[in-house]
DNA sequence: TAATCAATTGCAGTATTTTGCAATATATTT
DNA sequence: AAATATATTGCAAAATACTGCAATTGATTA
């Protein structure tokens, strides 16, 4: 039997079930609970399902961990956030991303400067409420569980009809080279709606996600206007990023 | 059984009753007190509810945002929420309003209940976002900071295109006479477009809103299909709707 | 086709996690 | 304060996970 049969045979085990058990597969399967083993951590990896003590179960299932309130590396990123408020003027028509980075930025927007902003983020979309001179505009669409965005074609069409000053978007992965880049195709399509959305595009970064890259490109690093991390601008690690045409904060 | 089994499970009795004790959950699930306290420390950890000593209460909703606090009358919403999932049929496609009695139905949909599930509004988007086997489908536009939920012609234009099986609204003012009322003219269009988008139409509204009227109109009461009350359905205060071609739950 | 290399798989030994139990401590109620 | 209920702690058994290794398979190259 085929690797990929059986990883197929468990993703459906897990959409039909929410769940499976590492030993009822093994049975089912007639391989060796190791390879099963294997096989879940794999599409763990491929974040196909949540490789869970004895078993799996499905993203939406476990979709109460996405609630989290504990922000990794909140430090860095509010730093982050702090500096792309300095792009900010009087009235502009921003556009910020989903990611704990850019909730950051919905966070730290001050609280008198009057904007007009778009978003797919569930959490940014609250977050903005409490600014009284933000007017919010939602992109509505399909909302994925896991990332609390909306996806999906409507999402991409509504974008397709708007034009802003200025977005404010993460990235899963960044390198000098390769670009940006995602482990999601659907994320990607989005990503590049946003961007040709935006006359200029500011990449909200943290540093140790310089230099990774993974299986689908959004865009080259030329797409990028502007890149904030929370290094000073002339940090060696930033070095790479010089030869390009962008602006690093 | 899984461990995420377990918790899932608890969270959703939490959810359900709003206060749990240990030794329930242990006889229902058929594992040692022991087990269940380790998770209730687990979920506290994870600020998905608060444990309380001899069980856990519920968290309220939107952990993240301080705003919840308590809702008025949420034992009336509550019983309201649990007749209304009642109509709910596998595989349904509904739509769910915004305002509280309509959020707390959000909160009870069954964990098990396949669903398609539109709505515009915010909290009951994030919500949704907990129920594994519910599609959201977020109706875009402008955000209304006090309602928290999408307005504006774009939410309407979208609204413009769908059809769901059921659409579940709350009201501002209920009368047996005037139908239905609101303070807000915008508030009024959007839910004149929900009701046209819906082949019937299930009005959730506490009782203390009976015979209470506003400015300008939605609809009149047989525009509605079905109307839920915390009451028993023969309760002498529903003798004014009986006359109406609409059933009272 | 034969030879070679990389990937896959099962196994054994060891480490880690989970779970229930018992003893003791703390909290709640009467 | 006594009685009861709940918490905490340490522990041991069982289940599960991880690691390295060898046998096998499958694909690639010569």
């Amino acid at each position: 039997m085929l690797k990929e049969e059986r990883q197929l045979a468990i993703l459906n085990e897990v959409a039909l079930h929410n769940r499976v058990q590492l030993t009822d597969i093994a049975e089912i399967l007639d391989v060796s609970v190791d390879t099963v083993r294997r096989d879940v951590k794999e599409l763990d990896a491929d974040n196909k399902l949540r490789k869970v003590h004895g078993g799996a179960v499905s993203l939406g299932f476990i979709s109460h961990s996405a609630r989290n309130v504990n922000i990794y590396a909140l430090e860095e990123k509010t730093k982050i956030a702090e500096k792309a408020t300095g792009l900010l003027k009087e009235g502009g028509v921003i556009f910020i991303d989903g990611g704990t980075t850019c909730l950051e930025l919905a966070r730290l927007l001050p609280i008198n400067l009057q904007l007009t902003c778009f978003t797919l983020s569930l959490p940014v979309a609250f977050e903005l409420l409490t600014k009284p001179n933000v007017e919010v505009i939602f992109i509505g669409g399909n909302i994925s569980k896991e990332a609390q965005i909306a996806i999906g074609a409507n999402a991409m069409h509504q974008l397709s009809e708007i034009k802003v000053d200025y977005s404010f978007i993460g990235t899963g992965y960044v390198d000098s080279l390769y670009g940006l880049t995602e482990f999601d195709w659907d994320i990607v399509q989005l990503k590049k709606a946003v961007i040709k959305a935006s006359k200029k595009t500011v990449l909200l970064c943290i540093s140790e996600k310089l230099n990774s890259q993974h299986r689908y490109k959004t865009c080259d690093i030329n797409a990028i206007n502007t890149m904030i991390t929370e290094l000073e601008p002339d940090n060696n690690l930033l070095n790479l990023f010089r030869n390009h045409d962008i602006r690093i904060l």
